[in-house]
DNA sequence: TTGAAAGCGCTAACAC
DNA sequence: GTGTTAGCGCTTTCAA
């Protein structure tokens, strides 16, 4: 089946390309008449405008790249969900692009995003190369980040403040004479595992303490789970904050087979929240990180500074909420 | 910062734009030095070749459609990751789109596949709609299906025999004489769900016995949890069968809330593999099914495809695994 | 209201 | 070995 072009509905309607092309672009000055002669020719030959000649007619492809981690997409996979309902709305297309662990690639990617010329970049990414960053906003195509404090003139970002999150529970905890807390060290979650840190330290300190609960998972072992189990044989902790599910229940399991009940002779907090959190036993109480609107705001706000409209906010905070269940004690009413 | 094109590079190399289009697609005709001169000039300009006018050139966009449920990534993330590992390597990019319930979408989908000049496509869509994919062979572009028995001549597949797993599981149970076996209805993947009834059937049948395990669960009731619940009160079963491992998950925790110890009073078993499956408590038997080779595959067929290299198979089935946790008990051996 | 023609950035004959 | 030029399919002035 010979791809259709303009011209082809041109001669069927019998007028020019120039007619078609505004009929297909709803460019108002053509006579009704004429109009459906080409939207008929355009439906008698089955004519879908070829985007890449659009795209590189306009300058403009209607496409945004998307940079998220590889690796699991539980939670990641809400954020692309937000983003493409809001992306679909826009009649966006999405170009997929995930980073690898190998930082070598992070180049190729900036490549094969400026080569095929979208218009603007969602970036969802812990490790946050800044390099990456200025190399991009070297092009000067609109940048938003997800899970990043961050702007600039045509950087926007859309975030959680997971250091103030921490800050609130362990404060909680302390003045009220929970001290030991771990937070579990996230490899494939540097940042947010730092910003959970920073959160922690605050509150220790303001409480006249210092914090020294950070669980680094030694390079030995394979998982934190085969850690844990060995950790928590010689440590007691009165709370143990994980940024994944499975780091969650990683710390469930060590803790039970170590003979520790949860949550009364340890607690644990899950930061990000999955559906997994409330499938397992004991349910893991968790920030509920809304991970749709993450993306779909990210999205909205590309859109406005796609279009040039500066009504809108370079830093954007969205709110978290915390949930209880079963793997932490009811706070006292 | 302004676009910098390929007449900009012939300028400041100071030879013709035909010189630079074969530096960049590494013509070999070129003279050493005029490469160089031209190497350099890309350079120190910062040039990168617009994809979208060579996919105009070249009426080839090296890009390819992906097509995915919408909702949990969960195991989706698996196939998109094995796609993309390849599709790295071939240097291919990636347009996603992902299908929702609505099923009116699924029109907006092709017309942006087709728009987007895709140069292949890969669908991995459970409830398998025949009509979008007629459509899309009038296109004659070359179409790989991910978990689907289909081939033609522009369409390939990469599946697993879902039915004969289950079919082999049911005959063991029921030739060791536990013969109560429930499929728990999935509408998230019917087709997936049609072939466990399918093979569990044959199992049945050929054992003089007739199937009528189906477990379909109202839409009165919001989970398949909140529906087991109370349907584990009045029923008994021998075996649990369900596809996900969230509905795995929903039954052992249902089971053991009616008093019912898993593997002890009630088994279970999960068709596709998550890392969930082994983070539980007990963990979950279940079938591996090879969910990155299923996209790694899918996407090293459909290069053949695009390079018109016949030497591959239209239908490829990949193997499953099965492996006994603690959801089932032991077999004997 | 419609058509002619230039141009978007690149590739690939075809000349030289 | 390198340059010239005609497309690729579309949008958008500018004329008519």
């Amino acid at each position: 089946m010979k791809r259709v072009t303009i011209y082809d509905v041109a001669k069927e309607a019998n007028v020019s390309l120039a007619t078609v092309s505004r009929v297909i672009n709803s460019v108002d000055v053509v006579r009704k008449d004429t109009r459906e002669r080409v939207e008929a020719a355009i439906k008698r030959l089955g004519y879908k405008p070829n985007a890449i000649a659009q795209g590189l007619a306009l300058s403009k492809t209607t496409t945004i790249g998307l940079v998220v981690p590889e690796a699991s997409f539980t939670f990641t996979g809400n954020v692309i969900n937000g983003l493409l309902d809001v992306a679909r709305i826009y009649k966006y297309n999405i170009m997929l692009n995930t980073t690898t662990e190998g930082i070598s690639e992070i180049s190729d990617i900036i490549e094969s995003i400026i080569k095929s010329r979208v218009d603007g970049v969602v970036i969802y990414n812990d490790k946050m190369d800044y390099s990456m960053l200025k190399e991009l906003t070297n092009y000067d195509i609109p940048i938003v980040i997800i899970n990043n404090k961050v702007s600039d003139e045509k950087l926007s970002s859309v975030y959680i403040d997971i250091a103030r999150a921490v800050y609130e529970k362990v404060d909680e905890y302390i003045k009220t004479g929970r001290k030991k807390i771990g937070i579990i060290q996230d490899r494939k979650n540097n940042f947010a595992c730092q910003l959970m840190i920073d959160g922690a330290k605050k509150a220790y300190e303001e409480n006249g303490l210092s914090f020294d609960g950070f669980i680094q998972i030694p390079g030995t072992y394979r998982t934190s789970y085969d850690f844990l189990s060995d950790h928590l044989k010689e440590e007691r902790y009165d709370l143990l904050l994980a940024y994944r599910d499975s780091q969650a229940f990683a710390a469930v399991n060590a803790a039970e087979e170590n003979g520790l009940s949860v949550p009364n002779d340890l607690e644990i907090i899950c930061i990000i929240d999955t559906k997994y959190n409330s499938m397992v036993r004991p349910r893991i109480s968790s920030f509920s990180i809304p991970s749709y609107d993450l993306g779909a705001v990210a999205m909205r706000v590309l859109t406005k500074m796609l279009k040039n409209d500066d009504a809108y906010e370079h830093e954007i905070e969205l709110n978290y909420l915390y949930t209880e269940r079963e793997s932490t004690k009811p706070a006292k009413k």
